[in-house]
DNA sequence: CAATAATTTCTGTATCTACAGAAACAACAG
DNA sequence: CTGTTGTTTCTGTAGATACAGAAATTATTG
């Protein structure tokens, strides 16, 4: 399948982004891929479009759904499985926020607290000491919240963006 | 100068999330060294306490300081430069996602802006052209809150973040 | 139970990035 | 002006990751 100058552009430019947030560039490229396309489509024509191995597309799309990303679908007539993506692009923030949050942040807030219990706590600085607890403290203050905005439905989520500066007046008041 | 255990293990988780999230790990660990210390340090001190090239110390605090995320000072009777961070995790986050919006996100903004209003738009299916207006539309909306957020400061955000649960009673209300 | 189609795992190679060490450069002191 | 101290830039190498292609595995059909 041969991409239209815009759908490449766009995906090139989502692998390129990828990468600088430590996602391998075949794996954002197949995503994009995924999104713009208007059907479900086979790891082969993935391989043939992107002109990448159907070794790297299989490992790529296994990825994929690890994220949750991705959906195996079938097609009547078809033995080959076919992959599609949400179209929604909240919905899939939320799914990228949610697996960093457990693939990253989470082992950081117990490394932090291990920390922070250990007997060689001791030995730090005072001021040390602080900033490790109030890196704590932060991580936890901002995941908390992030969850619960993630929770919220698409609409409301999009009304308290929209929101920004009312928020501000909000806190003020309360 | 030796490291305390909690000092290293900070350092070192550090490096590795930085590395996951496109940081170079020398990059973040230098980071995290100043951040815990209680006077800034030489470049010669942190490559010794790191065990790295004193060449990649200065080329990663050239880094930093492109983010502006150490400054330079100076200590009478020492020709040295000295290096030092902000002790307040609000503001480094608030440098580090300005720091991301610049670099990533208004060149992906940019991108989509060119391919909407590019001819070869018409080559692309509706569901296609929809996409990429909603995620134009949808990165626009996240910066513009964020930016507004930013400008806040680290006191009523906190009280913002804190309050996630009423926030969603608020958008009902309104 | 073959024969075929589809997918995954394995293995080696190419590419890229991080990094050390050397060399060049700049600032300063005597 | 010359030696000294400190910093940056340059160059080659080591290490890591991404990836292609082959081999092995699994599933499917007649």
């Amino acid at each position: 399948m041969k991409l239209t100058p815009i759908t490449e552009r766009f995906i090139l430019h989502w692998g390129e982004m990828g990468a600088r947030w430590g996602v391998n560039r075949t794996v954002a490229q197949i995503h994009a891929l995924l999104y713009l396309s208007e059907e479900p489509l086979a790891a082969d024509e993935i391989a043939e479009t992107l002109s990448v191995a159907r070794s790297n597309v299989s490992n790529s799309l296994k990825e994929l759904l690890a994220w949750r990303l991705v959906k195996v679908t079938h097609q009547m007539g078809d033995r080959r499985d076919h992959f599609e993506t949400s179209k929604d692009v909240w919905e899939l923030f939320k799914l990228i926020v949610e697996g960093r949050k457990q693939r990253e942040v989470e082992p950081t807030l117990a490394v932090l607290g291990e920390c922070l219990s250990s007997p060689d706590m001791a030995l730090e600085t005072l001021g040390a000491q602080q900033r490790i607890r109030e890196t704590q403290e932060f991580i936890l203050v901002l995941t908390t919240w992030v969850d619960e905005m993630l929770r919220q439905d698409p609409e409301t989520l999009m009304k308290v963006l929209k929101m920004g500066a009312k928020i501000r007046n909000f806190v003020r008041g309360a």
